[in-house]
DNA sequence: TTATAATGTTAGGCATGTCTAACAGATGTT
DNA sequence: AACATCTGTTAGACATGCCTAACATTATAA
């Protein structure tokens, strides 16, 4: 029954709930489209380190989805509902990014590295948060902790 | 080859790193077996919402690993080397519990979810890193951020 | 334009993790 | 002790996601 709601919401047709892997398929792909106005599936295979046979089988259940245009040997482009849904994926990234980097004082990699687990599966509300926060602290308390533990 | 240094690398037998899903029954377990000094798989089971099959096959694979001591209807520990990698997860979820809840303001479901998840794949710089930060920011700001964002 | 290289697809396999159904063993009640 | 119930195990299935090898198609360079 919850089953029947979450898939017949909204577009009547497919759940558009996607796995983090799908995400991270989607999410390459709308940097490299943005990047290059042109999606090749070689350069997400290289983007995320994976065979091409795994990047041919994202790509298809991408494109159930609607979430990119997509044929057996054709020009891959995203669509917009998976533009708005790449988006926020990398919304989620940079804010996570930005608060272990500013915030935390991490390093580029290890901010990189986490943001890009965490990314699938934090909250909306612990994201606000988290957003919120590296907002009012930059401005009040620039980099005080920083400085004190890890410098 | 480097999966064979991982393989090989300490007790020259198993590979001790675990998947979230092993790490979960690990917990679970640790957490009853601190409270009734006794663990029953069903409880387990019962604790992670999953078939008694899955805990059955998840104590199987935690007992290759020398993490517990599990036999066919046998009585069931934790060694201690579970018992400290358990101790680690727990801490992590603690760690971000509580920075989630007294820095962030999020209610104890939120931050209980999102612990839940996270600390199976934050990195140990990030969480010391957030551990100090907590701890830093809870003596010096109390919570500012809490009664300005969200009250 | 044709051979070669690069890219994309398919088939088949493997690992993980979950489930249900049927069976096995242990426990408790009377 | 015997039956009923609870708990644990196994077998077999399914979903996801990854791989390699072989084949198909497209692109590039001679």
């Amino acid at each position: 029954m919850a089953k029947f709601n979450e898939e017949y919401r909204g577009e009547l047709e497919v759940n558009k709930n996607i796995s983090s892997s799908l995400e991270d398929y989607l999410e390459a792909l709308y940097l490299i489209y943005i990047e290059h106005k042109i999606v090749k599936a070689i350069d997400i295979s290289r983007a995320l380190n994976v065979s091409r046979a795994s990047t041919t089988e994202a790509l298809k259940k991408l494109a159930e989805k609607n979430l990119i245009n997509y044929g057996r040997y054709g020009v891959i482009s995203i669509t917009d509902e998976g533009a708005i849904k790449a988006q926020e994926v990398i919304k989620k990234h940079n804010s996570l990014y930005n608060f272990f980097k500013s915030v935390l004082g991490a390093s580029h990699t290890e901010a990189q590295d986490n943001a890009c687990k965490i990314e699938h599966i934090v909250s909306k509300d612990i994201l606000e948060r988290i957003v919120a926060f590296t907002d009012y602290y930059s401005k009040n308390f620039g980099d005080d902790f920083k400085k004190k533990y890890f410098s």
